[in-house]
Order: C-alpha cells, then structure tokens, then sequence
DNA sequence: CCGCTTGGTAAAGCTGCAAAACAAACGTCC
DNA sequence: GGACGTTTGTTTTGCAGCTTTACCAAGCGG
C-alpha cells in the first residue's frame, strides 16, 4: 500500500434546490437503502404517519426524486403504489482504478447498475502511472457519452485509488497529483470523491458482504501488498495522513535484538516475498508457479506447500494479532488474492486465539468487486447528502 | 493491563422526573460545559432566542436543575443573572482503584469538587485484589457519610479499574467479580459505571489535557504495564472485548526467525524488565534503583543512563508505530510513571519520526490525576444523559 | 426628570408532525 | 350489480417547539 498521499481540497457543489423536510430526507434515505417500498411499507418502517408520508411524498415528487414503479397489491384493499428513486436524483460513476484493470460503473445512487466497464492495463502497475491517468479519463469519458437524459444528472464520480487519501472530505481539488489528473480531467461542477482501495473493501464488506449489519470490523488485504480497512462504529477509520490501515508500517523485526526497518513488513509478507521463499525451500525441482498454485498445492494435501501455508496463515494472524491489540475489531474480514482463499483460514483463526483475545475471523465472498462497489457506496452515498442534507 | 474482564448489564436507574425540550437540554449541556453563564450568553452560543431560554430555565429551574449565583454587571445596561448547575442535579462519586492508592473525589456534574480523598493500599498490587475492594467500599462510605442535602442526590458512581471492561453499557450489576464486588456493594439504584483505568486517562487528556479539543488521539501509558487508550471521533474505542489499547498483546518477538509468544511484549517494554536490562548491563557497582532514578541521571547526562534511555525511547516509538499504522491518529499523548517523563520524549519522537507518517507527540501534563479526572467526566456524563435524554 | 442600553416576558405566528375524519380504490359476498 | 369491509391516500384540525415582534423592567449618565 506504500504510496504518496492525495492532499484532499473541497470543490464546488452543485446548487440546491431546496431544503426538505426531515420526513422527506428520511423517505429519500430509505429509498435508496431498499429500493422499493410502498407508502404503507414506509410509514410502518419510518415511524411516520400517512399524511407526513403523503406530504413528504409531494415534496420530493416536485422535484423527480421520487417516482411509480408499478402497484402492490394485497389480498384485500386498495392497491398501493410502489415508489422508487426517480432520474431527478441522478447517477454517480464509481471507478476502481486498480494496479492491473480499471473497472467501472455508472448507476442511479440506490445501486441500479446502468453501464459497466473495464479497461485492462498494459502491464501490473505495482505504482500509480500515467497509463492509469488516461484510462481514468477515457472510463469518465465513455460513461459521459453513453449518457441519456433518463439518467439524470451526474452527481459524483468516485475514485477508488492504491494510495494514501487525506483531508477532511473525500472530494479532491483538480490538478493536484499527476498522476491521477495528468490525462484525467474531471468534469467541473461534479464532485470527486477519491479513497482508498482497501477501506473501499471495507465499505462493501460492511454494506454487502461478511460484515452486513456490523459496527465494528477490520477487513484486511493480503496479496502482493498487505493493507486494512476498519469501520468503527459504522464509520471508516481514515486516520490523520489517510494511512490507517497501513500494516506495512507495523515495526517489523521487532525483538529484544533485532531493530525494526520502515515498511519491512510488506516486503515480507506480500506474495512475491512468499513465492521467493516457497521457491529457495522448495524440496523438488517442481516449486508452485505463483500464490494461487501454492495454495491449490496446499488444498490437495501437498505436505510441502502446506508447510508454507502454514506459515503465511501465521503470519496474517500476526497481522490480526496487532490489530486486535490496538482496536479489538472482533471481527475481521480476509480479502485480497491471498487472502480470501479459504485455505489459509483454520491456520489465521489459530495463531489469533493463540495470541488475541476472542475475535470472529472469515473470508471475504465478494471477490474482486469489492472495491468497486465500495466506492459506488461512497460516490452514491456522498450524493445523497449533498441533496438532501441542506 | 493483563487482567480479567469485567462482563457489565444494566442496572436500573434511577426514575426520571420527565422530559424535556431540546431547548433546555442543550442549556443544561451548555451549563455543564461552561461552568457558568448568563442568559445572553446561552442564547448566543446556543443560537435561541430569549423567550426560549426563558422557557427552558423555568423547566430547569422546577427541578433545582439550575440556580443563580450572581449577577453580571455590563458597563452599561441592566445586570444580568448569572446561572450555574443547581443541586437537583445531583453529585457523582468517582474513584481510581489504582495499583498503589484508591483515590476519590465527590463532585457536583459540572466538575466542582465537594470532597476528595486517598487510601493507600498495603502494597503494590499488580492485579486486583480483596483489599481494593474493601477500600473502594470504604470510599464509598465516606463519601455517602459526609453527604449532606445541599449535594442533591447521587447520580453515579464511576470506578476505574486496572481491567478490561466489556459490555454495551458502562454500568454493571453488582455482584459479578468477587474481586471488584467481594467486599463492595453498591448503593442501590444507583448506576455504577466501570471503565478501564487507562482510557480514563485518556478521557481525561481529551477534556482537560494535552489532547484538548482533538477529535482523534491515542494515550500511550508506559510505567509498570504499558496500555493505550484511544479516542476517535469524539468517542473512546473500547474494543469487543475491551480490550483494545492492550498493547501488550501485539505480536513480539517477531521476525523472519522469531515466533511471537503471547503477552510477551508487556514483559519486555515494563519498568521492572528495563530496570533488569540497565542493571545487567550497568558499567559499574552502582547501577540506579530505580526508573525514576534512572531518567534522572540521563537527565543530568549520565551516558550508561542516557543509552538506556534511548533504547527505552525507541522501544516505545515502536509501540507509537504500530498504533500509527493501524489507526494513524496524528496526536499521541504519552503518561505513566516512564512516559511522562520528558527526557525520553524526543528518542520517542526520532523513532516514530524513522519508521512512522507525521504523528506528534507529547507529553502528559496531567499527571497522576488524570485517571481520576477521567473517571469523574465519565460518571457526571452518565449523569447527564440519564438526566436530559429522556 | 429624560434618553439610552440591556435583561426578561407576553402574545402571535410559523414549521413539522400526528390523530381523526373523509374520500377513493379494490375484492368479496349476496 | 350493489352493499360491505378493507386498505390507500388526502383533508382538516390540533399540538409541540420554536422564533419574531412587541412590550415591560432595570440599570446608567446626563
């Protein structure tokens, strides 16, 4: 994760129409959180009465925030209608600008999918590069074109990025860093949200993934680069330089001799570190290819790599072990090439209850979309205050 | 910080009068806060009108909520009414049940001291033991003796203690630790609330101390034992199992070659594992007592002294590293018997400085009040709350 | 005494909500 | 097909909590 940090400015929102009532707001917010209710449906879950729903329902209509979808009907009775978000809300683009393939995905801020796209890179770009600039460009770009007025306006983009973000709000001043604004030119009067990789991980595990319904979890990244993400308290834990979460900063070797070296860890813990040892130990002249041969190796039984997964799994659970003595999450989430692979788990789980307190330790299940969506989450979610939250 | 956990339920507090308007809460926040104030003072800085403020000082004042302690003369105009916490609210008792004294301190909820008091335990104890419970008794007793009606009625008692602390709530019912509650009873129906020593030190930082004013900090307690407490957001981070901050727990000795063992770190950063190291390694036949001599002696430019010193600097730079990389608050405070010694500020400063982002560091000028001080805002915000967010 | 300034209260009005009453839509039963 | 019950949606009315406006009270200097 070792990368320069993004200095973070505000930039102009768009003007607002109006400020809403709280009934409204709360409405729009649960629209958004399940998609689709009827006014019945939302009075039961808000708490609100009919004629507030009824008036909060005008508000929001004047202006396309809200629209019908169709009736629901129940056994008996008249037939309700269903609302949903309406074009006036808008859409977002969130972009996953990751070290091989830049994903992204245009959708109305509930989560409806509009486009989705991918760009692959010219080659695995362990640093940020221009070549990432100028596919960030073109990925805003051809969602721009493939625009229509059934969209709505374009109310953020977020950017997911492999570095260090900082500042009070996610939204970044134009032209700061060149190597994200060198070929990419966000369009003005629209927000950017940039974060974090790895915390936009956690954001989807929390909102989709293992971690739904949790108000405290880490999730922690284990690949070729070591990272965490951690949500306290349902927030996401930034720290002061944007480097929570920053594992390959944890002092490493540590001991009564041995005198730790900055950002040591990463080097030992990241795939490639793990492949050079694998291959120096490796009895036969047969060693894994990479990681995901090594553990398919360990999966079948191999004694060999399973000595080697041992090992790394310990080494994770060291990982967590440092965690839990600073924070406690009681609950971790693995993810990550290396680290969502089920194999590694049982030895994880054993070095933490041989070092830790009592913490819940499982696999991420949402591959690598995880970043993508968590960045989505935060670009619609970044929206949707700016709306309502006048 | 090893002990074991205190599991906390609810109690049952006392009956509430009745509910008041937002109003009247926030001047009865605002009052807590500040001491004292007139009325246009609580409308400026709470943003109401007059005829508000009229309304919720006759709410508060129906209950002895607020009094008036004087008047305040312009040099021109009429003179104002200057208002303060009036006995109704009540009085807390707080008590430190340290490793060496239990100290006491009865207060009104702004923070006026009505009685103070210490009871020396016979020896140290490093864990919890029958006799801090019979003097954490004793102090109750005390205080419930000398209570006389002008202090209103007992709100909470608060007790930090040198243990994990678990559970939503802060209040525990009475009789779940013979060790805490062998030899004390709580007075009934009133809220009892327990917190680790080591973040009450923190709080104590963040409301009168070094951290004043700060959203995100860590204290870093490094004496006998070594803790940290943590507080982000405005809010102090327990832990799932209350254990977060239990530093000694983060994997050490670690390296390439070394397998971490648990709770060894503890062991090796805590005075008594110093002073065993300056003693093996001293020049001459006359090696210093203690800690505290110790830094005196680097202080006055001892080198033998000053070599330990920066290695103990170091040591607890790398502690300050792995909260940096796993939270990265920006501000630490450092306490405890070794760490609030200046001498070794600027070793710990190098050392986070070699490894670590941007952090400042400082030293603790509260001494050892702090955990006293911050047990009592604890107990009078529990207080307040079960008082105005009815 | 009068002007001037500031502290405090009383009356009227506004906002956001709920309860009650009313109106509309739908299925069912005879 | 029409009466009836059920559910949805709207109108009316009322209330809580606040502000604005207006007024009275208290202190000071001339």
């Amino acid at each position: 994760m070792k990368a320069r940090a993004l200095s973070l400015a505000s930039l102009a929102t768009s003007a607002l129409p109006a400020s809403f009532t709280s009934s409204a707001r709360a409405v729009f917010k649960r629209l958004l959180a399940v998609g689709q209710a009827t006014r019945p449906q939302l009075c039961q879950d808000l708490g609100l009465s009919r004629p507030t729903l009824s008036a909060a329902m005008t508000e929001l209509s004047r202006l396309d925030y809200v629209e019908v979808v169709g009736q629901a009907q129940g056994h008996t009775g008249r037939t309700a209608s269903i609302y949903r978000i309406g074009k006036g809300a808008g859409h977002t683009i969130a972009i996953d600008a990751g070290s091989t393939v830049i994903r992204y995905r245009v959708a109305y801020l509930d989560g409806r999918v509009l486009l989705t796209g991918t760009y692959a890179l010219s080659s695995g770009q362990r640093h940020m590069s221009a070549e990432i600039s100028r596919k960030v460009d073109d990925a805003v770009a051809q969602s721009l074109a493939s625009c229509v007025p059934d969209w709505g306006p374009l109310r953020a983009i977020g950017v997911a990025v492999p570095a260090r973000v900082t500042g009070q709000s996610r939204m970044v001043a134009p032209g700061q860093e060149t190597w994200m604004f060198g070929a990419f030119t966000p369009p003005s009067g629209v927000p950017l949200i940039l974060e974090n990789n790895v915390n936009c991980a956690a954001i989807a595990e929390h909102n989709y993934g293992a971690a739904a319904g949790r108000r405290d979890f880490s999730f922690i990244q284990v690949g070729l680069k070591i990272g965490m993400g951690t949500v306290l308290g349902g927030e996401v834990v930034r720290g002061q330089n944007g480097a929570a979460g920053e594992l390959g900063h944890l002092p490493f070797p540590w001991s009564a001799s041995d005198v730790p070296q900055p950002e040591t860890l990463e080097d030992y813990i990241g795939a490639d570190a793990l492949m050079a040892r694998v291959r120096a130990d490796w009895p036969d002249h047969d060693p894994p290819r990479d990681s995901i041969d090594l553990f398919r190796r360990a999966g079948e039984g191999d004694p060999a790599a399973l000595v080697h997964v041992k090992r790394h799994g310990q080494d994770v659970g060291r990982l967590i072990a440092a965690c839990v003595a600073v924070i406690d999450p009681g609950f971790v989430v693995l993810g990550g090439g290396v680290g969502s692979l089920p194999v590694l788990l049982p030895y994880v789980r054993e070095e933490v209850g041989r070092l830790s307190y009592a913490t819940e330790i499982e696999t991420s299940t949402l591959g690598a979309d995880a970043t993508l969506l968590g960045i989505g989450k935060l670009a619609a979610a970044h929206a949707q205050s700016a709306l309502i939250d006048a």
